[in-house]
RNA sequence: GCGGGUGUAGCUCAGUUGGUUAGAGCGCCAGGUUGUGGUCCUGGAUGUCGCCGGUUCGAACCCGGUCACUCGCCCCA
């Protein structure tokens, strides 16, 4: 074993693996283009503030985990944890506001400094999807409609579930976090350690607890729906219905929450079992705070983001490599370098193997699965031909330079 | 940051209570006559047994440390 190590927590994408991680982001954004979200590639590094300041009282744990650094020019910066913060950026510094609505698909790499766990890395991918603009649960519906769309269309409908609950405004929210608070201050002695520090940093996240003292404790806890004022409740049954009516399956969590103070409404989450603790493929919720917190101007959004590395794991099999043609010389090197370019030019896969004899060569097309060989033969190239063998049925025929590309367009 | 498990060939792994030359399968390479692959047969190469130190006459095996991987906790923007 080699002592040259990748940087823990990263991964090579070697070309299978890249063929799966293409499949994903190309499915995804086919279908997000369907939607009308455009793409946008933000930077994947950007100024230390824009990712702490949208997050408040955690961002000590948080910052923690953020891969920052100062630059030659002394400045702070820090690699992308996640893509929301830069888009908002963006729709700030680019004043992107006069073009409301706006839907942007993003994909590209994230970095957290944590420990790696099944499907969670330190450089890892996401896409992920911002929908700016839009007040009305609409936009909360076609999101996850969207969501659910493209985990279909990747084979994951049936090991997903969409779990959704609303954290109502903000009025609704500080009530509910007061009575929860109140009760879970009242049962301090069954909690657990963790979750003390919880009801002190980030009380909603007492909720999320593996800890199987603190769900029972949870789960006689005051429940978010039942502190929903009307505006939030009716909000709430409007994006029920909207799911409802679109036919995608959903349930909702009365525990499920965000920590941050800019999520409102809806907060959704697809999970799967089939991936140990790492169970969430897909994330997101409405923010409609976030953008004016970063200085902004105070705008609606919804967004979700999907791990690729989860996603591509769940996929049931890698997407094949395109079959080539294998041109195989006999003797004439160059003559089939010629040939070789040329059907590449006519919109072939070719591959022209390296060296070794016949037999090689057949075997090295064998290994890149090649669909069919061109044996050029000394004999052939005389009369102006080629051989062509179909390399899964095994029959060969002799076919003219003049109608080659015609003749191989089966195999295309 | 914390805890459990695991590091032996390119890959998946075996390796008896410490005992002398470290194994298998797959893969790879070569051959089974000249220009025909996948199957089959034969042969071959490959290891600092993760790394450092200790115990011992002797360590892949026991002990300590370290690094990495992995599963989980914390966190999950």
């Amino acid at each position: 074993m080699s002592s040259l190590q990748p940087v823990r927590g990263t991964h090579d994408l070697l070309p299978e693996d890249s063929r799966r991680h293409r499949r994903v982001e190309e499915l995804a954004f086919e279908i997000a283009g369907r939607y009308g979200f455009g793409e946008i590639s933000t930077p994947i590094f950007e100024f230390t503030e824009v990712f702490s300041r949208t997050l408040g009282e955690t961002s000590d744990v948080v910052t923690k985990e953020m891969y920052s650094f100062t630059d030659r020019s002394g400045d702070g910066l820090t690699l992308r944890p996640e893509g929301t913060a830069g888009v908002a950026r963006a729709f700030i510094s680019g004043g992107l506001a006069q073009q409301l609505p706006l839907k942007l698909f993003y994909r590209g790499p994230m970095f957290r400094h944590e420990r790696p766990q099944k499907g969670r890395l330190r450089q890892f991918h996401q896409i992920g999807v911002e929908l700016l603009g839009v007040e009305g649960p609409q936009a909360d519906i076609e999101v996850m409609a969207l969501a659910a769309h493209i985990l279909d269309a990747l084979g994951l409908g049936g090991a997903a579930t969409l779990e959704l609950n609303s954290l109502g405004d903000g009025d609704s929210r500080e009530a509910y976090r007061l009575a929860l608070v109140a009760y879970l201050s009242g049962q301090r002695d069954r909690l657990s350690k963790d979750s003390l520090e919880r009801l002190e940093r980030n009380p909603l996240r007492v909720l999320d607890s593996k800890d199987e003292g603190d769900k029972a404790v949870v789960a006689e806890a005051p429940l978010l729906t039942d502190y929903l004022n009307d505006a939030s409740r009716t909000f709430f049954q409007e994006v029920l219905d909207g799911l409802a009516a679109l036919g995608v399956a959903h349930r909702v969590n009365p525990r499920l929450v965000r920590g941050l103070d800019y999520y409102c409404h809806t907060a959704f989450e697809f999970t799967t079992t089939l991936l140990g603790a790492q169970g969430t493929i897909l994330a997101g919720g409405r923010y409609d705070g976030l953008i004016a917190q970063m200085g902004g101007p105070a705008t609606p959004g919804i967004g979700w983001a999907a791990g690729i590395e989860r996603l591509s794991m769940l996929l049931a099999e890698s997407p094949a490599a395109l079959r080539p043609l294998a041109v195989i010389p006999m003797n004439r090197a160059t003559d089939a370098l010629c040939l070789c370019q040329r059907l590449r030019r006519a919109g072939f896969t070719a591959d022209l193997g390296y060296s070794g004899n016949l037999k090689k060569r057949l075997a090295r097309a064998n290994r890149v699965n090649a669909r069919a060989a061109i044996i050029l033969g000394d004999e052939e190239w005389d009369r102006e031909a080629v051989a062509v063998r179909d390399l899964d049925s095994g029959i060969q025929e002799e076919v003219l330079l003049a109608s080659l590309e015609e003749r191989l367009a089966k195999f295309r």
